[in-house]
DNA sequence: TGTTGTGAAGAGGTTCACAGCG
DNA sequence: CGCTGTGAACCTCTTCACAACA
């Protein structure tokens, strides 16, 4: 293998999250001026072991230089083209409420490529408003905006009793990509890549976690024990992260 | 196996965050009046399978009756038991600011037996506003408000560069349980449980869905040719989703 | 020497398929 | 007869361990 060729492999959803992480460690790093980064370094950040940062990278490529590790600036550039982040994201917001509102102020946005064309409610008395340089504008327009404006993703952040139909207008927009807020399942056409974060279920997770931890702690402690390997590194209060 | 004893299985995330889902249709059901529910019409609404569906309760004991399904009622109260719902949760939000307010104003939260107790902040100019009957606090005060009040979860909903520091706090003040919304990845002393959301990331599964889309595309149809088994059901526009 | 890249082994989660029971 | 509960098969992801190499 030599420098690789970043396109369409067939990946875990959580292997895409974790390249996703390594990209902003690398940043991080960058910023902090250094040059290189091991597999081991990277999984201390992250949570999971060298092997797994390894694997993870070489099904796309070979990265690293052995005995020195990767370098940040290459491995960034090869991380944001691997995640399509070489191009521009065109979002459009859809419900100017409070999660529509603080999501349309993120920072985090413009900084890695992605740029909030629109903002849309269907509240007569939101729309007209200026937020950041955006106008909100109805909802009904949506559909019509986008055949001109090409919106790749929409995120929603309506009520729940709103989401489905709303859903549905973004599909007939033919915007290819939904980050969904709403607390429901949406169930959407093929074609369209549907992605949520359903604060209740996260919760749950926590509630779940919570109430079963002497449980848990009684098993990690065993298991703990016999599980001083060679390559490993890490051990985190409690697994995953976003 | 008969009615079942919920506590303390060793049981993968994912499994949770399904039976998080189940329990949000079964609410839904309940509401519409059903009085049964079967494996196949939960795994249709989720997006799973009805061996999935049957797997992931039987863990936990037996709760349908064969021929007929699950009592929507029943059901209801296991998976309450069993996600620790049972029981109130006292909630924290540490960081005012847009997403820190809107998540506190998030209806789900109180319908779920989650409580927020109290609103907090480092900076001066919001230190004292009221907000649906919270007033913000100093952040300063976390510790020792915790050691009286003893809230279970943190939502932290600081900026980036303070996330690390106030999740520190969070720990030293024994709360058990954080659920992080900055874009960070937070490392926590053992005996903390961490949830994290990152907007980033969620983004960044989605660039990389939509970058790799035609590939996805073309793997998808072979393998759906060969997919009409026998319990089969579902098909929906992509998978995934909280 | 130090660290990568990777085949092979291992764990863990999902799907199958059918016996069991209402 | 219909639908659950579940062992077994299957598959996917993770971890191991080591050869390759700067």
């Amino acid at each position: 293998m030599s420098h690789a060729a970043p396109a369409a492999k067939r990946i875990a959803q959580s292997a895409v999250r974790r390249l996703s992480l390594y990209l902003r460690f690398l940043e991080d790093a960058d910023d902090r001026g250094l040059a290189t980064v091991s597999s081991q370094e990277l999984a201390r950040l992250g949570g999971t072991t060298s092997a797994q940062v390894r694997k993870d990278l070489s099904v796309f490529g070979s990265f690293g230089k052995r005995g020195l590790g990767y370098t940040v600036a290459e491995l960034i550039t090869a991380l944001r083209e691997i995640l399509g982040l070489g191009r521009e994201w065109r979002i459009v917001i859809v419900g100017a409420g409070k999660i529509g509102t603080a999501l349309a102020q993120y920072a985090g946005f413009r900084q890695r490529g992605f740029t909030v064309i629109a903002v849309y409610d269907n509240d007569a008395s939101k729309i007209g408003i200026q937020w950041a340089g955006l106008t909100v504008r109805d909802v009904s327009q949506l559909e019509l905006d986008a055949a001109r404006e090409r919106p790749d993703i929409a995120v929603l952040a309506v009520p729940a009793d709103r989401a489905q139909a709303t859903a549905d207008c973004i599909a007939r927009a033919h915007i290819g990509g939904i980050l969904n807020f709403a607390p429901v399942q949406l169930h959407v056409p093929a074609g369209v890549t549907l992605q949520s974060v359903n604060m209740a279920t996260e919760l749950e997770v926590l509630s779940y976690a919570l109430a079963n931890r002497d449980a848990e702690e009684l098993r990690d402690q065993k298991s703990e024990a016999s599980s001083q390997r060679s390559d490993r590194t890490v051990a985190r209060g409690t697994k995953r992260s976003g």
